[in-house]
RNA sequence: GGCCCGUUCGUCUAUCGGUUAGGACGCCAGGUUUUCAACCUGGAAAGAGGGGUUCGAUUCCCCUACGGGCUACCA
């Protein structure tokens, strides 16, 4: 049976040395949109055999990165440092098996191999005088596992996403499974553990391209079948270099502070480097439904947040009053601003409606939704008090008591406003402008309108009259 | 240095030998408009370069250039 013939399992497996960064956010998204999309299962491993670099703080980081990015992983997440010794176990029955060598080459006769090597413009690949040496020569001293790689002949990935890549075998070297203090490799540790969790699909970044022709060692070795490879292209920043803090290599909580919603995430993490036809804006529903392998560019993609913007604003304009709530909540926790009350959040439900869609990310919304955040006095920011100018303040003033007897519906209002501005011979943004800043303090603000109804009659008025001073 | 991968408008991409090389974001112009957001119409904008293969190449092959990755007792 073929990997390729069973039920999906995919996997995430980051290392915890810092934040969930937008490149690992995206391999975690692939991985769960092709296990979800397929009925199929999404694993979380943590690859913390680096003791030194990693620290419980990025663990925490990263799944909560995932959590928001609504990325549900089957069962608990595993520690790889916790296998060890199932590790350490899977090496010795390599050697037992004869398919690796315990070499006790020092570090420094290593580094003196590889010096000369360059020197003599020879291949650096270190190889062991101990791979074919008499077990009874093997001295009392510190030694490695490593394996026993092939010398001859070549090793073909065959890759979902990059096709096959053959590699010759005399690039691949003898390499450690088992350090000298007993712990294992990397390159032993996720072979083993893709193994043993059952893991059908391995759908990482392309910079373990090379690394799956070693891997692919001890699947043999062990006479393990192989998983389907699919190695994705790593994302760049704007200026197609390596992602940098400059440009975007923050954690998914930077995202989050910046106040994109999460679906608005998936949608444009999906399309960077993933394609379905012309499909751009999409649910989460449908990238699940459309998501495959060879839909994959083969080619690194840039980030774009203009893009982002405009696809988060349309997120923003379908989403739910309820969730957009959420959405607001997760924003001002990482933007590390109090957490919204309940009457603040009664107050953004009633006036959501005519916020939603004028809204590319979170902060806009909050901004514009001033008007029905402050309580009176409404304080009059720089361009608004510019607008309530002795004029302007006039006009208002004569404008109230037409409003005192208006019964309060867009239907009603609109022909009282307009009726008044023609009366005196003003433009309706005349007439708007002075409203806008007198009852939000703002000059961008939804309609006139809008801010009059969810205000209600009497606080619009008294605003008004406040304003007419 | 060696090996591997990549290269279509500024950006994300469509095209799976024959297209006026399409769409989206952004940009420019105009329209709509009470601000913003949005919307409508139009526009500028691309196959890295060079060789092949072919009746015909963006598409297949090779070389070069550029970008990226790997080459650890890191992951």
């Amino acid at each position: 049976m073929r990997m390729s013939d069973q039920p999906v399992v995919t996997r995430f497996a980051p290392s915890p040395t810092g934040y969930l960064h937008i490149g690992g956010a995206r391999t975690a998204l692939f991985n769960w949109l092709y296990a979800r999309g397929r009925g199929g299962k999404f694993l979380l491993r943590i690859e913390d055999t680096d003791r030194a670099r990693s620290t419980p703080e990025a663990t925490e980081a990263i799944l909560a990165g995932l959590t928001w990015l609504g990325l549900d992983w089957d069962g608990e997440a595993v520690s790889q440092f916790d296998r060890a010794e199932r590790h350490a176990e899977v090496a010795q029955a390599m050697l037992a098996a004869g398919r690796a060598y315990k070499c006790f080459s020092t570090q420094d006769e290593i580094a003196a191999y590889r010096e000369a090597a360059r020197a003599e413009g020879r291949s650096t690949l270190f190889r062991s005088p101990w791979r074919d040496a008499d077990p009874a020569s093997h001295p009392d001293a510190p030694f490695v596992i490593r394996i026993k790689a092939p010398r001859e002949g070549e090793t073909v990935i065959a890759d979902a996403v990059q096709g096959d890549v053959t590699i010759r075998n005399d690039q691949l070297d003898d390499m450690i499974v088992l350090r000298s203090d007993g712990t294992p490799t990397y390159m032993l540790a996720v072979v083993v553990d893709d193994h043993d969790m059952g893991v059908t699909h391995v759908i990482r970044g392309d910079d373990h391209l090379n690394n799956a022709a070693r891997q692919m060692l001890v699947y043999h070795a062990m006479g393990w079948p192989v998983p389907v490879w699919a190695h994705i292209p790593l994302i760049h920043g704007e200026d197609g270099k390596k992602l940098s803090k400059r440009h975007g290599d923050m954690g998914v909580e930077g995202w989050i502070a910046l106040g994109y919603p999460a679906e608005a995430m998936r949608n444009y993490l999906a399309r960077l480097g993933w394609g379905h036809g012309d499909d751009e804006y999409f649910s989460t529903a449908q990238a699940l439904d459309w998501f495959d392998l060879d839909g994959i560019k083969k080619s690194p993609a840039r980030l774009d947040p203009k893009k982002l913007d405009n696809l988060s604003g349309q997120h923003i304009a379908a989403m739910s009053d309820a969730d957009i709530l959420d959405g607001i909540d997760g924003y001002f926790a990482a933007a590390g601003k109090p957490v919204l009350d309940a009457q603040t959040k009664d107050r953004l439900a009633r006036a959501m409606y005519c916020l939603k869609d004028r809204a590319r990310r979170f902060p806009e919304l909050i901004e514009k939704a001033q008007f029905v955040l402050s309580d009176r006095p409404i304080e009059a920011d720089e361009k608004a008090a510019k607008a309530l100018d002795p004029v302007s303040r006039g006009i208002l003033s004569e404008l109230t008591p037409h409003l005192q007897n208006a019964s309060w519906s867009r239907d009603a209002l609109e022909p009282v406003m307009t009726g008044f501005a023609g009366a005196k011979e003003l433009k309706f943004g005349q007439l708007a402008g002075p409203i806008r800043a007198a009852l939000a303090g703002r000059s961008v603000t939804p309609s006139v309108y809008d801010m009059m109804l969810v205000l209600g009659q009497e606080e619009t008025l008294a605003r008004l009259n406040d304003a007419a001073g």
